[in-house]
RNA sequence: GACCCCAUCGUCUAGCCUGGUCAGGACACAAGCUUUUCAAGCUUGCAGCACGGGUUCAAAUCCCGUUGGGGUCGCCA
């Protein structure tokens, strides 16, 4: 048997933590399986869905690497539902209503009272009394398919072999059973995944943790080290992994370790994962991702700038980095003109007079033969073992003189990046000339 | 409220099915090492089986209840 799953999602909102961890294990179960992935977009409510959600949507999916095999979009399959809709009617299993104020006709499923036992991959056997269920409305007075209905129709028509979604789902398993019934269409499997939850408590929502996806990416977080994040959500593949790349998931993962318990979302460890794979990704990579970004700061010119000098500067940052962005207020005085210097930095390492050491070191850099990192901390050295000072009390004052900061990169780094000249320029603003 | 799901450190989790290993790891936090600041790295520490009852020689593990948390009850999806 082939294995076909799906991703349902609803052009109403954007991509955000449940519904992409959602679509993880669902395309995880199929790459792992040999079966297919299936993208169905849910777009019946013409009021709500908008096409910005579902760019968004697309675009998010595929820069976590979802690829999907096959697409549908419910918008388009309205005819189907209707055809199976008009069949439950002449087998005397639906009835029509005409609702008040509204002009057409709805059809409307009659629930048959009885037991029904759900048997899901994730949580054993679920059991529902029917009586608890109220007839269903399958097609609206407008003409357009409710959600279980149409849910039925392509999961049917899909060959949709084992349904993954989320624990808010599974109240809608037995009124969808009870239409595969009536149909007398197969069931697939289920399997009901944990809920995430928000820090605050209670679900997900806008005003509690359901960031979008492309807002992650925006901030700087690599979907690599996302991936990694959700997929340890409900999932473990014991042994204590944690860092998982997504080759080794899909050899690795399966429904059955899945577990039931409802995750609280905490980036905190999100963060610790991204500097994770921050410190291992090729400098290349994340400097031509960063490249756009410092265009648009001015930083660098688009059509003239030396690319090998955004890679070093990364090789320099990547494993301080906890989002990529941090990358663009750390490194900012490699590209400014001028460099505006953090107040307190200055009044902590600056306040004292430092024009004749700094003075010394200059003429000490222009005594060198070959500038690079290993002559400048020699220099260094032996400049300050002759003054009889400890490295550390002019290495602060220097790197805030440079840099602005107190914290970043080895200082003979930044020196040599920074280049002889504007390092000269940046020392000599802090030497006092007699008047 | 009714129905359904869930319950191991603050958080993510291993262990539970097939009772017997000081309940293991990671994040966060704290301390230390390293050091040129920050980060990384290394070491150590802090911290948990919700509660009550069974079953058993033995319960995180099996059963029941309580409590707590969550979800669903739309002509939304």
């Amino acid at each position: 048997m082939v294995i076909r799953v799906r991703f349902a999602p609803s052009p109403t909102g954007y991509l955000h933590i449940g519904g992409s961890r959602t679509a993880l294990f669902n395309w995880l179960y199929a790459r792992a399986k040999g079966g297919k992935f299936i993208l169905r977009i849910e777009d019946t409510d013409s009021a709500r869905s908008k096409k910005e959600y579902l760019d968004e949507i697309l675009d998010s999916m595929k820069w976590l690497g979802f690829e999907w095999d096959e697409i549908y979009y419910q918008s388009q399959r309205f005819n189907l539902y209707q055809e199976y809709a008009q069949r439950l009617l002449k087998d005397g299993k639906a009835y029509t209503q005409k609702l008040e104020g509204k002009s057409g006709e709805a059809i409307i499923y009659k629930v048959t009272p009885g037991s029904i036992t759900i048997d899901d991959l994730i949580r054993g056997k679920i059991q529902f009394d029917t009586s608890t269920i109220k007839d269903q409305v399958l097609i609206k007075s407008d003409g357009t398919p409710t959600y279980n209905f149409a849910c039925v129709v392509d999961d049917y028509t899909m060959d949709i072999t084992h349904v993954i979604r989320g624990d808010d789902h599974i109240s809608n398993t037995p009124k969808q059973f009870l239409l595969y019934q009536a149909l007398g269409l197969p069931v697939p499997y289920f399997a009901h995944l944990p809920l995430i939850l928000a820090k605050a408590g209670g679900r997900l929502s806008k005003r509690k943790g359901a960031t979008a996806i492309s807002e992650y990416r925006q901030m700087g977080y690599l979907s690599a080290a996302l991936v990694n994040f959700l997929l340890l959500l409900g999932w473990a593949p014991g042994e204590n992994r944690e860092v998982i790349d997504i080759n080794e998931a899909i050899k690795l993962f399966d429904v059955k370790n899945i577990n039931k318990t409802a995750a609280v979302l905490d980036l905190d460890k999100l963060d610790w994962m991204n500097n994770q794979y921050l410190k291992k990704e090729d400098p290349e990579r994340l400097a031509d991702e960063l490249i756009p970004a410092l265009a648009e700061k001015d930083y660098i010119d688009k059509e003239n700038f030396d690319r090998n000098y955004v890679v070093s500067l990364v090789k320099l940052f990547q494993a301080r980095l906890t989002v990529l962005n941090d990358f663009l207020d750390w490194a900012d005085f490699f590209f400014l003109k001028e460099v505006p210097i953090d107040p307190a930095a200055e009044k902590k390492f600056l306040t004292r007079d430092l024009s004749k050491e700094f003075k010394l070191f200059i003429e000490r850099l222009d005594d060198l033969d070959t500038f690079d990192i290993l002559t400048i901390e020699e220099a260094f050295r032996q400049m300050v073992k002759e003054l009889n000072i400890e490295a550390k009390v002019l290495i602060h004052p220097i790197r805030v003189a440079l840099t602005g900061k107190t914290i970043g990169p080895g200082l003979f780094e930044v020196i040599y990046y920074l280049g002889k000249e504007r390092t000269k320029e940046r020392l000599s603003k802090f030497i006092k000339r007699p008047v």
